[in-house]
DNA sequence: GTTAAAAAATGATAATTATCAGCTTTTTCT
DNA sequence: AGAAAAAGCTGATAATTATCATTTTTTAAC
């Protein structure tokens, strides 16, 4: 098993902040999985005794609502950690992560993350950061599925994934979302999600041929995120 | 000036976790203030150099949406920081508050809660626990905006402001909100959740006068908000 | 490779929500 | 108290979005 003390990945969450004395701790009782596409890694309701890091892959994370129908309210990627507010809150989790490719994933055991909570202020310090910068962006959220249309939600999603994943050589996004998953990002019905997908691309704002998207014209959708 | 040790309110906040001598030391340099209704406390892009506790009062804390509208986050009462998450990402606030009565508020300036943070293990974590809660929250706000209905989340609006302010002895709730405010905080057109707040007057669900509203069925009330 | 199942696409229609206009009531200011 | 402004309300209509039904395409399984 690889060592969390050489591990690249960790520059990219708050693990950084971690001394090496506490890396090669942690590595020591960390473990890693495999999770095969589709898999749930945990669950609404579950008890999570630990935290997530992504070394590869990437995963969904979403809830139920009421009305049965499921929100996507993350996308994880390689280097994030999941499952580290269920273990500050000491509750159990209110979402529930998938993989959307196979992941390799390490597991932490919570003990040892609240161990170095307690130990070390900069690694606190980091997490609380990291906290108030995921809350800013949920308001953002809030906001955005409070008072824009679909189609701006649309256009929204679409600049936000170039951005949080990049695109591939051939020029398309460097992630693969059914429509289901893209609708359940954006709050709307499948079908509507598929129109707009078309309707973008009869104006040739983006092209695609099944699950590869490229974006074509990102300028005008910026300007209909914006409500243009 | 009251003293921070002698005072009941931060009971109810994270400030509970501050030790008697942090807490004279932060009642020697906080200052009070009186806010009229309507006056704004900060606002987006501002620079807040610390952190407000509410000792009397109402506040809405809300954010501009790219189209031109105005989104309700966060309604603050008796007892509340406001703040402090931006204070701990240390950037500008992205949210603007408005006192929707006459506010008491202190002030504590930003080095002297950076300086418990970095000493006083307890009081991090108390507030690190806080954002997680904060963030749960934050995330089925996301869901009901999503998913929801303009009506549903009316029905939730209303048993949320219940549970979170409870009723006068005339049995209505124990807030004034503005039809503009509570359209904002559902996120819907005015007219809308005038037309919905008179559909469940009709029904028997609420009765109103102006802004004193009482909730009269919350059986079916919750009924609605879950979708039936 | 063929077949079955799942995902994607499209059309028709219904329901929800926004917008605009006009009117009434309440609040604020002098 | 009276005038002006703001807030609340209602109707008509348009735009958006959901739902249901059906077909086509893609993916997975044998």
């Amino acid at each position: 098993m690889s060592k969390c003390e050489q591990c690249i990945i960790r520059q990219f969450n708050t693990l950084k902040h971690l001394t090496k004395d506490e890396l090669v701790r942690i590595s020591a009782c960390k473990t890693s999985k495999i999770i095969k596409k589709g898999e749930v890694i945990f669950e609404e309701g579950e008890h999570i005794n630990g935290v997530f890091c992504i070394k590869d892959g990437v995963c969904k994370v979403s809830k139920m609502s009421e009305n049965g129908r499921n929100q996507i309210v993350d996308l994880i990627k390689k280097g994030d950690l999941i499952g580290h507010r269920s273990l500050i809150s000491d509750e159990t989790s209110n979402l529930t992560a998938v993989a959307l490719s196979d992941l390799e994933i390490c597991f932490i055991p919570k003990e040892e993350i609240i161990k170095d909570l307690e130990k070390n202020p900069n690694f606190t310090m980091g997490v609380l950061k990291d906290m108030a910068k995921t809350l800013k962006l949920a308001d953002n959220v809030i906001v955005d599925m409070a008072q824009k249309t679909v189609k701006q939600r649309l256009a929204e999603t679409l600049l936000n994934l170039h951005k949080k994943f990049g695109i591939k050589e051939n020029g398309s996004l460097d992630i693969y979302l059914s429509r289901e998953d893209i609708a359940n990002i954006i709050g709307t019905a499948t079908e509507s999600a598929i129109r707009l997908l078309s309707g973008f691309k009869k104006e040739k704002l983006i092209s695609f041929h099944g699950k590869e998207i490229e974006i074509l014209d990102s300028k005008n959708l910026e300007k209909i995120a914006q409500g243009f």
